[in-house]
DNA sequence: TGAATTTACTTCCAGTTGGAACTATTTTAA
DNA sequence: TTAAAATAGTTCCAACTGGAAGTAAATTCA
């Protein structure tokens, strides 16, 4: 016989609330990011050509943060744009520990092709709500994102 | 120098709530998980012991429609949560195609005393938003993780 | 100055993930 | 009835991920 999960209702609500969070995240994500697969781009890579795309070379530190992810994945994500082309690295001469993060030209023509048809998808997923809404799910959102 | 994105108002809006949406599940999750990260097991262990808790003895493909996962991903999990003495395999004799995993005394001790512990987390996460906030949010996400 | 600490990045490891290809079993349809 | 198709599960591969440990360079401070 199922166990159903029996608490009190706040939990049971948070929890139902909290499914639906992630599985919207991943549901919408899922379909935003099917022109970058077909490009044969996994999302860690589009969003470091989307990084420097946007804010022009990086330090890998810089990278990171804007990731939000811990900077040995970069490490191998740079890597895998470096075999393929679409970076480059490049050591500060000043601190030399540091590495810059450029697109190579191969990269910038990728990624200026690729992000408009990202937004597109982007917009289209989130058509679903009206402006409205939208703007009602980012003010709620800000507030959970940022957490206790 | 930077090239920022110009796209239509549209299109801003869109990309600045999706980008609030993942990082709201993100965070969300990463918070509500690490009481199970404390106790070894990962995510998805996670949810495929508290997919059997809840549910009973399930098939492979059952626990992957659950998952909206892959079922390669499956045999990895239930591989290793049948090293650590979690669930076991048993063939069904009616169609020996299928697999069902069960729980182990040893994966239901686990599962019962951690499941309610995230509920707690979860709660308490999702505190940050009053009930009619949590049902508007509900509400919204809904209607996104459907799709078109 | 020189030792200790901090910062930037890399490497290694185990886990998860998706895609593709594979075996075994069952169902279907000619 | 037999061939084709579908289903269940596994394996292999490449990639991303976090944690821990390691190297190199810069900074702090005694």
């Amino acid at each position: 016989m199922p166990t159903h999960f029996v608490g009190t209702d706040e939990q049971r609500r948070a929890l139902d609330t909290y499914i639906k969070l992630v599985r919207a995240a991943e549901s919408v994500a899922r379909r935003a990011l099917s022109c970058v697969q077909e490009a044969g781009l996994t999302e860690g890579q589009f969003g470091v050509l989307e990084a420097l795309h946007h804010l022009g070379p990086l330090k890998l530190c810089e990278l990171a943060r804007k990731h939000l992810r811990s900077p040995n994945n970069l490490t191998v994500i740079v890597n895998n744009l470096e075999k393929q082309g679409l970076v480059r690295r490049q050591r500060d001469s000043q601190d030399r520990r540091v590495i810059y993060v450029h697109l190579t030209d191969a990269g910038q023509a990728t990624i200026a092709e690729l992000f408009p048809r990202h937004a597109v998808a982007v917009a289209r997923e989130m058509s679903l709500l009206s402006a409205e809404e939208q703007t009602a799910l980012d003010g709620l959102l800000r507030r959970l994102g940022k957490g206790s």
